[in-house]
DNA sequence: GGTTACCTTTGGATCGTTCCAATTACCCAG
DNA sequence: CTGGGTAATTGGAACGATCCAAAGGTAACC
């Protein structure tokens, strides 16, 4: 039935055309479907597109159009599982709508985000779905992405301002109100002396989810020390190696609050190279509730996220911008739940 | 110093070569850093270039080269960590060759991947990297891809055979050693009875760890009973599930090769449900050590992939092919090399 | 002065689609 | 036979870049 010829030049509508003596024009509108053609010469049409094996071609056609038909999307690290399926989610539902994700990963770099950034939107995508960089600026990259092209931005505020023509949208988790009944949670197990670890302070998510920390330990009449806050990368390895820096001077805490699961789960192998016993010895909670959360040792109490669910909301966010461009900028903060398990035990 | 419009219409080479006076051809070369334009107009026009915040049309020079800067990655499930970081991997060196990603993700269905190609396909990617989802048929998918974009297999091969014309590369796991070293490492602990756990037949990948299994055990002279080939779809609930069948006929087994982590995670849990400790009771091997393969309780044994490589190596398969369209189409084998952790006790 | 050579620059066609105004064909009422 | 209406089709100009052959300018040489 099909022929496609093994070798040669990519079909076009006008070998179509030619095919079966119609005119492009008439091709175009079968192809769109296009009420206007008659029954018969698009039954024609149709039998030589399938004959001749026709691939359309998007790019011509939204280069006459001015369209677009791809959004995309740049997050931080796509072997982070909270960030795979975030994109899962986003991936998924830009399919649905018929779009196609074009993919970047800027390894927490800024000069990386630049290049990513730089490299993408000369694609021209409709929309961007972003997940900035810690330290990332909002002048340099409104100034790569142009205005021309609406961002939604996820997870993190981007450093400084921008001129209120650029209309973006944000997503942002809950993270104050989260990392605000982690602490809670420790301090209704008993806990006094509770660390907040991991993280940078260069990212909007750090310093809300340490406010939150804050707010639950001053509401609770709890002084913090200053060695209780640890800064790290976010990798497990590097938590890890920064464990030691909770017991070094002062007094110890019992109890940590995380950035998040990762750094969570390095501190509970830097606990263990001590020779204390996380859920045990030790009570810690993480933020995100990745997969290995519910399976570690102790297994992870921490806070949901949902990031597939995330996902699909980024992409709707971009795709009503992409609806409505000229529409008031918004900002959802999508709620987190707390999920307690078994490193959260009770003050011993 | 920038000066972009905050609105308006976006800026193409016209419209810088209106604005310093050349033509549009010159500042097609200046864009290409071509030799042939004189050192004072290079620098005249890359001032109106920046003054203007001229974005480059990618998609317009491709249509007119016929050339393509994007690959496109079709993965099963871009959540298993698995993918993730072979998706990772392949959008690093996509990247630094200046090519772009776009993602897509079948979920392990047919009926979606054949719906993701020919979505994908539209965009003219320059080629396709592909890890088939199980039961996919060589036929359909030639089918829709067409002849003109080259494709590396990745992890599974296609069921059914291609014409020869069609030059697809191939990259895979030594899946059939992995599974045979796993084995071969449970009856050195003393185990008889030995079960291989997941997966579909559907799936060749899965097929070669199976006959991987088959060999050891019959070299070993090992006898295997046929409740002891449990098929399960690839996640941790339903390889959980799917744990009695091991138990419900005949004699147990002592051990297990899993077909993959998730489900030996997966496994472990049914177990747990079971009242058998997993690494003390029954001991088991996953395969491509994920991440969470190293926390989990019992720690897995398991084969180590490094995806994160193999996303990097799939990505230079595909640059090669578009440097030598008519190469001969060549199969890597990738080693796999096996981890001893908590899981595989010896024989209690 | 005329010829050659080299260095820059350029107009116009082109890639594969869509848009638009115009055309053709046909039928029916007046 | 004319005029008007509907239905279907079409040629040619876009979209924003690149390619190519040709042209303009300058300098050197005979």
């Amino acid at each position: 039935m099909e022929s496609q010829t093994p070798v040669g030049r990519k079909i076009t509508l006008n070998d179509i055309a030619a095919g079966c003596g119609v005119s492009r024009a008439t091709v175009s509108l079968v192809l769109r479907g296009s009420p206007l053609v008659n029954k018969a010469t698009r039954a024609r049409v149709e039998e030589e597109l399938r004959r001749q094996g026709y691939v359309y071609n998007r790019a011509a056609a939204n280069l006459r159009r001015r369209t677009s038909s791809s959004i995309a999307l740049v997050v931080n690290e796509l072997a982070n599982p909270f960030f795979a399926e975030f994109a899962a989610g986003v991936d998924e539902a830009l399919g649905e709508a018929g779009f196609v994700t074009l993919l970047g990963s800027t390894g927490e770099s800024t000069t990386r985000e630049q290049a990513v950034l730089g490299s993408l939107i000369e694609h021209g995508p409709g929309g961007i779905i972003l997940s900035p960089a810690e330290g990332s600026e909002a002048r340099t990259v409104l100034a790569t992405v142009g205005t021309h092209t609406p961002v939604v931005l996820f997870n993190r505020e981007l450093g400084g301002s921008l001129p209120q023509y650029a209309h973006w949208d944000r997503l942002l988790l809950d993270n104050q109100r989260g990392a605000r009944l982690a602490t809670e949670h420790l301090i209704a197990r008993g806990h006094r002396r509770i660390a907040f670890f991991g993280g940078h302070d260069d990212s909007s998510s750090c310093r809300d989810r340490h406010a939150g920390y804050v707010q639950a330990m001053q509401t609770a009449g709890l002084a913090i020390e200053p060695q209780w806050r640890v800064q790290t990368a976010l990798t497990r390895v590097e938590a890890a190696r920064a464990a030691h820096a909770l017991f070094d001077h002062g007094t110890a805490p019992t109890a940590a609050v995380c950035y998040n699961d990762v750094v969570a789960l390095g501190l509970m192998l830097g606990l263990y190279q001590r020779g204390v016993k996380p859920g045990h010895d030790f009570a810690l909670t993480g933020f995100d509730d990745i997969a290995e959360a519910s399976v570690s040792t102790p297994t992870l109490t921490t806070l949901s996220t949902t990031p597939r669910a995330r996902g699909r909301q980024a992409a709707e966010l971009i795709l009503a911008r992409l609806r409505h461009p000229q529409a008031q900028a918004g900002t959802v903060i999508a709620p987190v739940e707390l999920v307690v398990r078994e490193s959260s035990c009770p003050l011993s």
